[in-house]
RNA sequence: GCCACCGUAGCUCAGUGGCAGAGCAGCUGUUUCGUAAACAGCAGGUCCUCGGUUCAAAUCCGAGCGGUGGCUCCA
């Protein structure tokens, strides 16, 4: 264990560092803890843990803190930072710990929670104790820069059941120009932060009168279109076959799926000609009907029906985010109806997909997470031992490193899921493959075997991008709204310097438009470097300036986002430049 | 759904009970310009909605709608 008992000498490796900040942190939350108390003393304390970056604290207190409260506790805190109070570790017994937190509920339970055997340590700090494992600093000057961030609720151990307590929020760092150089980070990522690129770019919006449904505007269009353009080409080479299906069927489909029993809170309902209709949550039930609607042979399988139809989905307000949790949405999704024995293949075929894909988007390695059966759940052991073991082969094939999550794969069959982070580091989920068993069952699916005899296949869902709506939001932080040349909704202005270069600039214009490259003209009465700027505001990745040396040449010169500047070039070789770029998609 | 905060011009925001403001964007005019913002003028408001308190409400109170940060949820 590393010491940092004098707290002046700097850490001198990363590790080192970060261990101090991990210390630090929890002894903030502790310093935190203690000045809630003397201010709220009927405050119950729950627990108080460091974070990734920075630290909280859940109270149960008789009302929630105010802004006020928050600025008067985090003052007090640096007092008792200045004040350097030392933190002294202590083992105690089980007995001694119930006492010591008598009028402590949640303590108690945590108490309680302590394997026997197990060693039971409080942290003293002046005449704060706290129930803690530890480790801290060995003094509260060694919290060096502090801040208090939110006010939030939280429940009790996360269970909605439970009472909510209230959360406060900090972060702490070694020095002031840490934590400075923290905030200026966070601010930068609000910058990339899709919802308001959207806006800047033109590219969506929101409105009430549809909360949580977006409105793509011409350009955003553009690029959803691409990405689905984009995954028709991997189709095709993949071997699924597009279909198109209802929006809305009878709530008999969605009793015989177990949707309208499971999933009824989730769906939008109307009633017609006095028979209820569901709006379709999810394109699986139409795939069933769309395979049963023909007898098939072993020899027809797998059969993938691949769907880009609109889903809508009730989702409780306060969990909608921008693109990334939206009521109405499409998805990269579709079924495929296999034989057992082609699981494998399937999920390979599909993990190589994935990964093509997101290399494409220059994502970082997403997250995954392997969810494993549950109870209760439909279908037989044998056939969860079979499934769980195709989807943990491939993912070692692929070598790809995953994390098992017992118990919590959906009751029809185990999945696999893969998460991107955002622009502020919350993960989304993307890309997944489920296996399904119930499905096959409720809807009656049969293939006749090799023997002639019925046989029942299995389902497996899958998307790649996911919802198309997500993808594209967290697509946009990770560009920062500065798309390759292949998906930016406009990919040249054109910049006529003065009103007589407008022809010439249309001109060229045409020229590029008749390569399929999207194209517009700045003809506004503007000098040249307004229009760049704003090109440079929209991260427009070819700013072409027509002038007369331009015309009497016919060139263009080549400005990239960059601020690289290429010089005059011919037309035809500004264009191949272009859709070189847009073929390899960069 | 739960906790907190927020809602003023297209956008970003100022305005703590007494005539609704700024910058940018927009429009009009002048300017015809060489790689990140020309100059001038004009126009633009249900201060989210409804109700209440008050001589008087953008401002105070209540409810609703919407959003933001968390929590829960995401068959």
């Amino acid at each position: 264990m590393i010491s940092m008992s004098d707290g002046a000498a700097p850490p001198s490796s990363m590790s080192e560092l970060a261990d101090y900040r991990h210390r630090m942190r929890h002894s903030a939350a502790h310093i935190m803890a203690d000045i809630v108390r003397r201010l709220f003393p009927e405050a119950k304390l729950a627990i108080g843990p460091p974070t990734e970056d920075g630290f909280y604290y859940d109270f149960l207190v008789s009302r929630p803190f105010t802004p006020e409260d928050v600025a008067a506790i985090e003052a007090q805190m640096r007092e008792v930072v200045a004040q350097g109070v030392a933190f002294q570790r202590q083992e105690v017994s089980r007995g001694e710990a119930k006492a010591l937190f008598a009028q402590e509920p949640f303590k108690q339970e945590i108490i309680d929670g302590i394997p026997p055997g197990e060693a039971i340590s409080i942290y003293r700090h002046g005449a704060f104790v706290d129930l803690c494992e530890g480790p801290h600093v060995t003094s509260t000057s060694e919290v060096k820069a502090l801040k208090l961030l939110e006010v939030a609720g939280a429940y009790w151990r996360g269970d909605e059941h439970n009472p909510m307590l209230q959360r406060i929020y900090g972060t702490a760092f070694e020095s002031q120009e840490a934590l400075d150089e923290h905030l200026e980070r966070l601010e930068e990522a609000r910058r990339r932060d899709h919802r308001r690129l959207g806006r800047e770019l033109d590219l969506f919006l929101f409105d009430p009168i549809a909360p949580a449904s977006p409105f793509f505007l011409p350009k955003g269009a553009i690029v959803y279109n691409l990405l689905i353009q984009y995954v028709r080409g991997l189709y095709d080479r993949y071997g699924y076959q597009e279909v198109i299906t209802p929006q809305i069927f009878s709530t008999e489909l969605w009793k015989r799926s177990g949707h309208y029993e499971a999933y009824r809170e989730n769906m939008y309902f109307t009633t017609v000609d006095d028979r209820e209709y569901g709006v379709k949550p999810m394109n699986c039930p139409g795939h069933a009907l769309m395979y049963a609607s023909r007898l098939r042979s072993y020899r027809d399988l797998p059969v993938r029906y691949a769907d880009f139809g609109r889903l809508h989905r009730y989702e409780r307000s306060g969990v909608t985010h921008g693109l990334t949790r939206v009521r109405t949405f499409s998805q990269d999704d579709a079924h495929i109806f296999c034989r057992p024995d082609q699981i494998h293949q399937e999920v390979k075929s599909f993990a190589g997909m994935v990964e093509e894909a997101y290399r494409l988007f220059q994502f970082p390695k997403p997250r995954v997470a392997l969810s494993l059966r549950p109870d209760p759940r439909v279908g037989t052991d044998a056939m969860w031992d079979r499934a769980e073991a195709a989807l943990e082969e491939v993912l070692q094939a692929l070598e790809l490193t995953y994390e098992r999550k017992p118990g919590e794969g959906a009751f029809y069959g185990p999945k696999v899921d893969f998460f991107i982070a955002d622009a502020l580091g919350r993960e989304w989920q993307l890309g997944t493959v489920q296996l399904d068993f119930s499905l096959p069952e409720r809807f009656d699916l049969e293939y006749i075997g090799d023997d002639g005899s019925p046989q029942r296949p299995v389902v497996i869902h899958r998307a790649m991008l996911g919802s198309l709506e997500r993808f594209l939001g967290v697509l946009i932080e990770h560009y920062g709204g500065a798309f390759p040349v292949w998906l930016a909704p406009v990919q040249a202005v054109l910049i006529p310097i003065a009103d007589r270069h407008g022809e010439y600039a249309q001109q060229v214009a045409q020229a590029l438009k008749a390569r399929g490259l999207r194209v517009q003209v700045d003809d506004r009465n503007e000098r040249m470097n307004a229009k760049i700027r704003d090109a440079q505001l929209q991260k427009t990745p070819y700013m072409l300036v027509a002038g007369d040396r331009e015309a009497a040449e016919g060139n263009a010169a080549v400005r990239l986002r960059s601020g690289e500047n290429l010089g005059p070039r011919p037309v035809a070789e500004v264009i191949d430049l272009m859709l070189e770029a847009v073929a390899a998609r960069r």
